[in-house]
Formats: structure tokens, sequence, C-alpha cells
DNA sequence: GGTTGATTTCTGCGATGCAGAGATATAAAT
DNA sequence: ATTTATATCTCTGCATCGCAGAAATCAACC
């Protein structure tokens, strides 16, 4: 007699376990592993099952990054424009290292869907209140999103972790005559430390946003 | 009786331009149409020619990302640091409005070869001339390379462009009482112009390591 | 002229995304 | 209760894909 079932369907597959268990197959498997054959036996139905909830692969993969963004929480809406801002990109760090694979596809998809925009009007409300105008805002917001993505998929792809083993050896074979600072800088590329490199470019950005955008 | 023939194989056949008709394939047929064998028959040879010059598909467009790094051409070392870092910022907001479908193949392998290491010295050295210790100046150089590909892949993925009338008109469905500052801000998304979101941000961005980093 | 080693091609295999037709289950209508 | 309509799920089949392995081709050297 309930107006809605809780499973939609004959077999009840309902989209958002597809898009869970999709996004563990590709952190499992990674980008190369990943098909959506892979996702059906996982759930234990049909290939076509997945692809009719999904109208293709590309539209699943828009769903399971529409549910990273989902997962995001709403900011304190008291809290200073500057905490509020880098507490969301802290956000989006934190997805990046739970779901190193899957993170990238924010990039393909610049908007996901419904979740995306929830986001977006926090972004803008705090920009607001620092003092924006509306066209610097909204060239800001883009700006700011860009970044933050671009940082938070560096952090994914493990490019602000410590430098690998193999990595270090290439940079020792490059010639030290042609790249002399890179080959003082040695040292320094051992000792990185983990979170650092990025919490250090959101202040420098949010620095940046105060000084450039705010007086205009 | 020359040391080194023009083409090195039986056919002639070279790495580097199998990279360039790879990257023209992707640009014709964008990231899904992208294969190996439309790579070998834009060429005239065999699928596996192409596989074994460079190991793998995987191979290739390392080296693909790493063609497109080989483009930017060295700042003048004379210019004051903003100066060089902008200019390098630009270039590659140049090459992902030249590549827009290979362009994010940068994020994706963000160490690419020696091309990488060219452009890397050069981002050092200014950020030595703006006067960071070595501590900052990794944690600044990651932090600034990853900001830069994230704004030009959004270049290249039309973030920063005008908006389009389908994410118009999808932004003019949402509910204004639960996003009000995002409706209010509509004009403002209409009038977006052409490269002044990456323009500021960039400005931004360094002003921010002027402030945040140099005093340090 | 035969040997060597680097290139290019040939053949074949398992896996993939997806179109199209059919099967099945649920809810509404009669 | 039976029929009908609709949404969900499965089955079959096909063109394409990346790539392993063997064979063929070619240039240079003794």
């Amino acid at each position: 007699m309930q107006k809605k079932t809780a499973r939609s369907g004959p077999k009840g597959l309902e989209p958002d376990e597809i898009v869970a268990a999709a996004i563990e197959v590709l952190e499992d498997e990674g980008p190369g592993g990943f098909s959506v054959r892979k996702v059906a036996t996982r759930i234990g139905c049909d290939v076509m099952a997945v692809l009719y909830h999904h109208k293709s692969k590309d539209g699943l993969e828009r769903a399971m990054a529409d549910a990273l963004n989902a997962r995001l929480r709403p900011v304190d809406p008291t809290a200073p424009w500057r905490t509020r801002l880098a507490d969301l990109a802290h956000q989006y760090r934190g997805l990046a290292l739970a779901f190193p694979k899957t993170f990238p596809l924010l990039l393909r998809f610049w908007v996901t869907g419904p979740a995306d925009y929830r986001h977006a009007e926090m972004v803008y409300r705090a920009l607001e209140d620092a003092g924006l105008n509306d066209r610097a805002l909204v060239d800001c917001c883009f700006g700011w999103y860009a970044s933050v993505l671009g940082l938070a998929t560096a952090e994914a792809g493990g490019l602000l972790k410590p430098a690998t083993a193999d990595v270090l050896a290439e940079v020792e074979r490059l010639p030290p005559a042609d790249y002399p600072t890179t080959t003082r800088l040695l040292p320094a590329f051992r000792s990185q430390q983990d979170g650092r490199s990025f919490e250090l470019m959101i202040e420098t950005i949010l620095t940046g946003i105060e000084r450039v955008l705010v007086k205009g």
C-alpha cells in the first residue's frame, strides 16, 4: 500500500547502489581496469541493467562524480568567509585522498549535477561575504574551483606527496649544468611533508583573493 | 655515408611522428574515440608498430603529454619573476586552447618526461628570484603547477568560457529559495568574458605568493 | 653471403561498450 | 480476477579494442 517501495524495480536495483559499486570497482581496479561488466558482476546483475539506469558508461561516470560531490558537508555559515572556503578546500582534499582513482572524474565533468550546485552556492556566498562585486565573484569562483580541483587532483595523483624513489633517481640523472636549481633542491624533495603544500597553497590563494579582488 | 638517416627503421617510422599523429586523432575523435588502431591507420602502418615504439597505449599517451610540454618556449630570464611565471601560465592556457582534448593528459601523468624537467627548472628559478627559501620553494612550485594545470584544464573543458545555453537553463530551473545567490548571479554568468577569469586568478595567486611566502 | 639486431607485420585471443529483442514483475484499469 | 500498460531486467550478438607471440622484413657489418 506504500506509495513508493524502497526498491524501485522488479529486482530492486537502484541507481545509487550501482554508483556505489562502480566507485568501489574503480578504486579497486584503477581507471584501466574499470568496466561496466565488472560493476554488474559486483552487484550481481546483467551488464545491460547498469546501462539501463545510467544511459552509458559516460553517464555512469558522471553520476559517480556527482556522488563524490554529494559527500561534501555544508560549511558553518557563521564562520568567516576564509574559514568557509578553506573548509571546503580541505573537504575536497579529503575526497581526493579517500577516492584517488575516482576523484579525477570531477575534472572531466565540470558540472556533475545537483550536488554540484549546492556546493557552488556555498562558494558564492563566501565570496559575497568577502566583499566581491558580482563580476569579480563569478570570475573568481570558477578560478577558485579550478585551482582547488587541480590541487586536490595532484594530491590524488601523488604529486604533493614526498617524491618516490624512481622520480628522485631520475632527477639525480639530470645533467647538473642544465638543471642547477633542480639538483640543488634534491634534499628538499626528499623531505616533502604530507599536506603542507596543499595547505600553503590554499592560504596563498585566499590571501591573493583578499588583496587583489576585495578592494577592486 | 651519413651517420644517422633521417628515418631510423626499415620503414622509417619515428616515435615523434607517431605522437604527432596520435594527438591529431585524439583532437579529432575525442577521448572516447581515441584508439591505437586509428593512430596506426592514420600513419599507414600496423597497429603493433605503434605499440612497439611506445610500449603500450598508456606509454603512447604519456609521450603525447610530454610532446605538449615540449612546446613550451623558454621564458626571458631577465624579466622579473612574476612576469616569467605569468608567461608560463599563459603558455599553458594556450596549449589547453589549442589541444583541448589532449591537454587533460597532463593531469594524468604529472611527470611526463624530459620536457617536464626543463619547465620545472624555469619555475624553480623564478621562485628562487622571488626570494623563497628551499622549503617554501618546493612546496609552492608543486602547488603552483597543480593550480595552473587545473585552471588550464578548466579552460580546455569550457568551464571558464561564457556559460552555455543548457547550463544557463539548468540554473534557471533551480529553486530560487535554496539558491538565492546563484540565481542572482545569472546576468553575470551570461557576460563571462574569455580569458578574464584565468588572468585574474593568475594575478591572484602571484600576489598571494608574494604576500604569504616571500617574507617567511 | 651469411649473421646479427632492430623494426614492421600477421594472427589470434579475451574483454569491452552497447544496440535490439525478448522476458519479467509491478501497478493501474477494467 | 483479468487485462493492460509501463518500468525494469536479461539474453544474444556485433564491431571494436589492447596486446601477446611468432613470423617476416630490412639495414649494417664481418
